[in-house]
RNA sequence: CGCGGAGUGGAGCAGCUUGGUAGCUCGUCGGGCUCAUAACCCGAAGGUCGUUGGUUCAAAUCCAUCCUCCGCAA
């Protein structure tokens, strides 16, 4: 690297959006590499039982930095603003909002995205989820320009990753963002210097990974023990798979796939209680839930569920819906 | 003031309505049975019943207060 390509990198107004966990070391990363000049976030939101404001991570990242921040509600107010920052680039990554084609036009090295996904597959707000709840063996990052139309814009880079069948959306999704990161940044001098690849999505390769809804959280017992450990692990540690037992929610947060039959019992019906959990039939099989969560208490064991049934008759050969 | 559930030995629960010597399923520890065991049998330890105050001869239980945890909705 010579000296003028460091000053160019000094020179380089780089704008970066984004709100949750999961950009954030991908804003750290540029912050320590290239700076940032301003941060674009979603507003800090109500959150919880008790309705406190809490910042974004992404935020937070700004603050510390003391990098400017502004948090549109909506990103069309905001133009006007971005527009004085006369920015050469502007990264974003899981920022949750959809850039007017105005500003995709306004940096002269383009706008770029990091996704969660390798690209035309799972685009959306939800590509870790769905990829374990899928029962991918691999996934990814891919680093694109931004189009019209979401996660559709041509591909720059990408990286896959290995799912472990152990993975969990939580674990997953932070391998991805230490991957964002790393390509974001293996990548960055290419499309700076303007040697980057760039190469169209292949539309017949096309699926979504859209924002999980309370439906697909609920356990379906008809389904395989495969399918249901997926989603299990895929819902884990947010916002977590749930069934209703007695009336109740129940929350599934750990799983084990299990090679016992019961082909006399109904989907859904308790097996047995065994040292690590308790069994449920499934389409074909049995699955052993590991730890659960009733409605209104924290997480537990589920032998520790089921050890709260004065009579344990009363609890194996019940039916969960 | 969005709706709701819950705080009882290490864990999960029952008991509270109709106040009066704290119980169940596990775990732990000791012993036994067994080729062996996550199985079974016998025994033991371990709790000021979330806080503070009130009512009462007497409060886990009734009343008030505060604290903490959690589900839903956003």
């Amino acid at each position: 690297m010579n000296i003028e390509n460091i000053e160019l990198e000094k020179d380089l107004k780089i704008v970066f959006m984004g709100t949750p966990d999961f950009a954030v070391p991908i804003l750290e990363g540029l912050i320590e590499n290239y700076g940032v000049s301003a941060v674009v976030s979603q507003p800090d939101r109500k959150v919880g039982r008790k309705q406190e404001i809490r910042e974004t991570p992404i935020k937070k990242v700004a603050t510390k930095n003391n990098i400017l921040i502004i948090q549109p509600e909506k990103i069309k107010e905001a133009e006007e603003e971005i527009y004085t920052w006369k920015p050469d680039l502007i990264i974003t990554c899981a920022y949750g909002q959809i850039l007017p084609v105005t500003l995709l036009m306004l940096p002269r090295l383009g706008c770029i995205n990091v996704h969660a996904s390798l690209l035309p597959k799972l685009r959306g707000g939800a590509p870790i989820h769905r990829a374990i709840m899928n029962g991918y063996k691999k996934t990814g990052i891919t680093i694109m320009y931004m189009s019209k139309e979401m996660d559709a814009g041509d591909i720059i880079s990408s990286k896959e990753i290995e799912i472990d069948d152990d993975d969990t959306a939580s674990t997953l999704h932070d391998k991805l963002s230490i991957l964002g990161r790393d390509l974001l940044l293996e990548t960055l001098p290419s499309i700076i210097d303007g040697t980057n690849h760039r190469e169209k999505q292949d539309e017949s390769e096309v699926t979504y990974a859209f924002n999980i809804k309370r439906e697909d959280e609920k356990i379906d017992f008809s389904k395989t023990k495969k399918e249901i450990y997926n989603k299990i692990r895929g819902l884990n540690s947010f916002p977590g798979a749930y069934c209703i037992f007695n009336g109740k929610v129940l929350k599934v947060w750990e799983a084990e796939i299990s090679q016992n039959y019961f082909p006399e019992l109904f989907n859904g019906q308790i097996t047995n209680i065994y040292k690590n959990g308790f069994g449920v039939k499934v389409s074909n099989g049995e699955i052993i839930f590991k730890v659960v969560q009733p409605e209104g208490k924290g997480k537990m064991s589920a032998t520790s569920f089921a050890n709260g049934f004065q009579d344990k008759n009363n609890f194996v050969g019940k039916v969960i819906e």
